[in-house]
DNA sequence: TGCCAGGCTTCAC
DNA sequence: GTGAAGCATGGC
């Protein structure tokens, strides 16, 4: 893999990478992310902070929007100074591990913004990944800001994230107007802790896994399973092993209800989601 | 119509 | 400590 610069428009381009090593598909659509989309020319579009991402990927290599000014980021976030084939061929993994990798392999874990993370996965529990979205939407074209980029002959329009002052001043009408449902409580609550409190965030941008998981617990309507997500796909724990509705049956089906989750090692999270991806878009 | 979705809190035992 | 009930919403 090698970074290249395009000359008239300073945008990077990925070259010399395969979809086994990184899967703009597989790992912009396999749960870890709500706000990125691919439209009918096969871009991938995503609100990065305050930026609209666009990449679109050929067989060997990736075009993107993003300036060269960017490129620590843009690895940082798709985390592509890993090899994630090598990392992998490490482990001694079991049948359905390996059926899982060969399936979803391609998958990097994102790096994604902590803030946003928390109230996505706040969103995601008791709910379906199409109706995330559509929370996640309908909070961004609400209450962000509206961004543009031009993209070839395309005008793409997006909405930023909002941010913590953004969402202070919602009420419980409005979120419950954006189907949050049943979760609006818990948003509620977080936000009015986070207020007076937004130093947590980078306590849990500096600790280790366990007192990120411990920490996460703390927020009403933060369990096991939104906890290790949250430490999983933004504070790269990639120990994690978030075990939700599909992991279970996983475990009950394939390991007689008992995983030993420690021979994958560090990389937990990155098999548990390859097995959430072979179990959910089989 | 009924069931399900990247669960959590509360309450009874 | 464990288990069941209840919680809003949209797609199928």
């Amino acid at each position: 893999m090698r970074y290249t610069i395009d000359n008239n428009t300073n945008n990077i381009i990925i070259n010399d990478i395969t979809r086994d090593e990184m899967n703009l598909d597989k790992t912009l659509n396999c749960g870890q992310a709500f706000r990125w989309n691919k439209d009918s020319k096969n871009n991938w579009i995503g609100v990065v902070d305050k930026e609209i991402w666009i990449l679109r990927q050929y067989e060997n290599y990736i075009v993107t929007n993003i300036k060269s000014s960017n490129k620590e980021k843009l690895i940082y976030y798709f985390n592509l100074d890993m090899n994630y084939t090598d990392e992998i061929s490490k482990l001694d993994l079991d049948a359905y591990a390996k059926k899982a990798y060969e399936y979803g392999k391609g998958i990097h874990i994102l790096r994604q913004d902590l803030f946003e993370t928390m109230i996505t996965f706040l969103m995601s529990q008791f709910n379906s990944m199409h109706n995330i979205r559509l929370i996640v939407e309908k909070l961004s074209a609400r209450y962000g800001n509206k961004i543009v980029e031009k993209w070839f002959d395309d005008e793409i329009v997006r909405y930023t994230f909002p941010t913590l002052e953004q969402l202070s001043k919602c009420s419980y009408d409005d979120f419950m107007n954006c189907s949050i449902g049943l979760r609006t409580n818990y948003l509620i609550s977080m936000i009015n802790y986070l207020k007076g409190n937004y130093d947590i965030l980078n306590y849990l941008k500096n600790c280790n896994y366990n007192s990120a998981i411990s920490a996460l617990k703390k927020f009403d309507g933060i369990g096991d399973k939104v906890a290790n997500c949250i430490a999983l796909f933004s504070l790269h724990h990639v120990e994690a092993f978030p075990i939700d509705v599909h992991i279970k049956r996983i475990i009950n089906e394939e390991y007689s209800g008992n995983i030993d989750i420690s021979r994958y090692g560090q990389y937990a999270g990155i098999i548990q989601q390859y097995m959430y991806y072979y179990r959910a878009f089989k």
